[in-house]
DNA sequence: CGTATTATGTCAACGATGCTGACTTATAGT
DNA sequence: ACTATAAGTCAGCATCGTTGACATAATACG
């Protein structure tokens, strides 16, 4: 069906045209946005399918090796996930070695979460492409410049922050 | 329930300090783009709750409404998935009525895709909050500043672009 | 013309990672 | 003692990605 073949009626409207609310939407951000974390998790995977391990897995050892001593509930609180998608996933890793739980000094039923070493090793090996792609993307950058992005990084969260303390 | 008691011997090598490698990899900036990135696409969730659609519905209606007559192919080659994962998601919003196909003007095995005025209304919902949170993001951002931001994510991804025409 | 290639669609099975709901156990707080 | 909290677990389900195999139609080409 060509642009103008007469149909019965009801010749459903396409719209041929880009969008064209660049002046209220800002898609250029949006899509630059979606390649630019596209590819950036994209390095890791090769690594993790070596081990049988997927993005979850890296969220959680990176984390973990970031804040040694964080509870279950941090985690589940950075991650902002529920404790049974959390569960299935950190039970590999400790069943693999690469995390060990420890009963909070002060609060037993806590379960505070270290890396091991091998752990570690993991979150480097996995952070290190990373890394790479953000030093290739800030090449020529000025320290203002860098300051710019983390800046709009930074405004890009969520900043409810429930006061829980 | 395996409330672990006493352990043996084996005292496996706790890593108690964050990661010190803060010099050869920037987890300042991995952990921005995650928590950016986590926030950025959970705004439109709530939208695509309403129409029982996903992000992946979310990504199509998207492109094909910044790109009017994109084929299939086209399609594939952005979103970097399989022709299987993509016909699930398509056909949901074709025989919704979102998305409409034409078959191409000179290779007839193409189909093109072009957004209804119902796939356009979509898009451009699902853009909203998104855009307000990059404005927000961007506030008080001079221009200049804005322009590292963008020339940041576009140096994130890849490089590559394999020439096919 | 006939064959190969390409663009798309489809069936089937599976894997990773989310979710809800319900329940248990150990510990802490009052 | 009673209640609340931190964590773990079981069961089921949804979304969205994968591979592999195959079908159809149209184009490309020797």
């Amino acid at each position: 069906m060509p642009r103008q073949t007469s149909q019965k009626a009801v010749k459903p409207e396409l719209l041929a045209t880009p969008m064209g609310n660049a002046d209220i939407v800002d898609f250029e951000i949006i899509e630059l946005l979606f390649f630019a974390y596209r590819d950036f998790v994209s390095d890791p995977d090769a690594i993790l399918g070596k081990s049988g391990f997927g993005r979850a897995h890296h969220r959680i050892v990176h984390f973990v090796n970031r804040e040694p001593g964080m509870t279950v509930a941090d985690l589940l609180e950075t991650l902002k996930i529920t404790k049974q998608s959390l569960a299935r996933v950190l039970k590999q890793l400790i069943d693999s070695g690469y995390i060990h739980q420890v009963a909070g000094p002060e609060d037993r039923r806590q379960r505070k979460l270290y890396p091991t070493q091998a752990g570690r090793d993991l979150a480097l090996a996995l952070a290190e492409p990373q890394s790479r792609r953000i030093e290739k993307a800030f090449e020529n950058a000025s320290a203002a410049e860098r300051e710019s992005v983390k800046r709009f990084l930074r405004g890009m969260r969520d900043r409810n922050k429930i006061e829980t303390n």
